[in-house]
DNA sequence: GCATGATCATGC
DNA sequence: GCATGATCATGC
């Protein structure tokens, strides 16, 4: 048949695209009900590719407009509360094959002939609607930029190495920034080989993250102002090296020069005020690092005492105690949070009083103790289910991460199982794991 | 000195 | 008004 558009063309794609904005595959295409495979879960960017571009996608690794160059992706958003769109997902590439990947190199793999052009359509997610009635929102013809492809063929590397190194089921989406290793299995026991070891290690696959699709459909629109840009893509450097340098002057000075030298208009008072004046070191002056938001970093601020501990433990957002007892580890907020890459900017109290910077620290949990959290993770919610959300892990159940009251007031409270009103309460991470950690 | 509970400052 | 990250307060 003749084509409404033209397949080696990527504007000519991007073009008829555009006739499915607002619109369902339903209301603009033959497709029907019986099309909808079983779960109707991930094959609704078959369908478009079938009903709407009458293309039939290939079977194999190549992109799915190889004349153009182009990959089609179809992915999810989800509107929060206040009404912002968010990725539902990551966004899925392929899985991995962890015998065939240790032979390849990212030029040729189909990675690279994948991200190099996409063009991503977004769908609002709508519980219990059928895909093909699910209205799509927004489209990105997105050519990656030189600093995003640089960024990301070192993340297929470091992804590459672990998994030569026979270190397969110690990946971790925080090993690297916007491509990442996620999990991707429907039961959490399911285990596969790996190439240099005996040990059975979790199916995963590319994907890139979801603060990666979050940042670049952000600054596309109206909040370009938020984002500015640090890293300047050169072949030999890495972020972490970029980073560094940039930190470097700024080492063994107190909190109060660099508010003199650099923090003109901070609030000196403000408890991310050492966040901010991180910024200003980077040479950024937007409220978010690009690099850092797009790679879902979590930066926290660490003040080690003079004996080098840091005296705080490291919070994070409250849970829904009757939400978290429905989720298994897998799905649950807690495992992508040790999943995730962390960004310390470190400062350390001298005896007179004054505050010193010691630089910032990238760091993601190893293996071992992400096993430790998963522990914490079930004997809290074991707890919770029996009608002891007042009584969770604490210190003594774990030298890695613990669970106490994280609300506005004592009678900020959500109710739990055998509890009306029970104090909020957040996983934290032990000042004394953070200590041992940054040694 | 540390564990645990409670609350603050800011942004949206 | 609430989420979030950071910090303070209390008691043993």
């Amino acid at each position: 048949m003749d084509l409404p558009y033209d397949p080696s063309d990527p504007a000519s794609i991007d073009n008829h695209a555009s006739g499915l904005i607002s619109k369902t595959l339903r209301e603009v295409s033959e497709v029907k009900d019986s099309d909808v495979t079983a779960k109707g879960k991930g094959d609704l960017g078959t369908l478009v590719e079938k009903f709407y571009f009458h293309q039939t996608p290939p079977n194999t690794h190549e992109p799915d407009f190889p004349e153009a160059g182009l990959e089609l992706k179809v992915t999810a958003v989800k509107e929060l509360v206040n009404g912002t769109l968010v990725p539902k997902e990551r966004l899925v590439l392929g899985m991995i094959n962890y015998h065939a990947v240790i032979k390849e190199d990212f030029e040729t793999s189909y990675i690279f002939r994948k991200v190099r052009l996409m063009l991503v359509l977004f769908y609002l997610y709508t519980k219990g609607h059928s895909v093909i009635d699910m209205r799509f929102l927004a489209k990105h013809l997105w050519p990656l930029s030189p600093q995003d492809l640089k960024l990301i063929h070192d993340d297929w590397l470091t992804i590459v190495k672990k998994i030569d190194a026979g270190k397969a089921h110690e990946l971790s989406e925080g090993d690297t920034l916007y491509l990442g290793a996620c999990t991707k299995s429907a039961t959490s026991a399911n285990r596969t080989t790996q190439p240099n070891s005996t040990e059975p290690a979790k199916p995963r696959a590319f994907a890139l993250k979801a603060s990666y699709i979050k940042t670049l459909l952000e600054e596309d629109t109206i909040h370009r102002d938020l984002y500015s840009n640090f890293f300047a893509a050169t072949p030999s450097e890495s972020l972490e090296e970029a980073v560094t340098k940039k930190l470097r002057p700024f080492i063994g000075k107190t909190d109060d020069e660099l508010f003199a030298s650099i923090g003109q208009g901070l609030g000196k008072t403000a408890k991310h005020r050492h966040a901010l004046l991180t910024n200003r070191m980077l040479g950024i002056k937007t409220p978010k690092i690009s690099e850092f938001e797009k790679a879902g970093i979590h930066i926290r601020t660490v003040r080690l005492n003079t004996a080098g501990t840091p005296r705080e433990d490291i919070s994070f957002p409250h849970f829904d105690y009757m939400e978290i007892i429905e989720q298994r580890w897998e799905e649950s907020d807690f495992k992508d949070i040790v999943e995730s890459k962390f960004f310390f900017i470190v400062y350390q109290e001298t005896a007179d009083g004054a505050l010193v910077f010691k630089g910032g620290r990238f760091w993601n949990m190893p293996y071992e103790d992400r096993i430790e959290a998963e522990r914490v993770w079930n004997e809290t919610v074991k707890r919770i289910k029996t009608g002891h959300a007042d009584s969770l892990p604490n210190k003594k159940f774990s030298d890695v991460a613990h669970v106490r009251p994280h609300g506005r007031k004592a009678s900020d409270t959500l109710p739990a199982p055998g509890h009306l009103n029970e104090v909020k309460k957040c996983f934290w991470l032990n000042a004394s794991y953070i200590a041992t950690q940054l040694r």
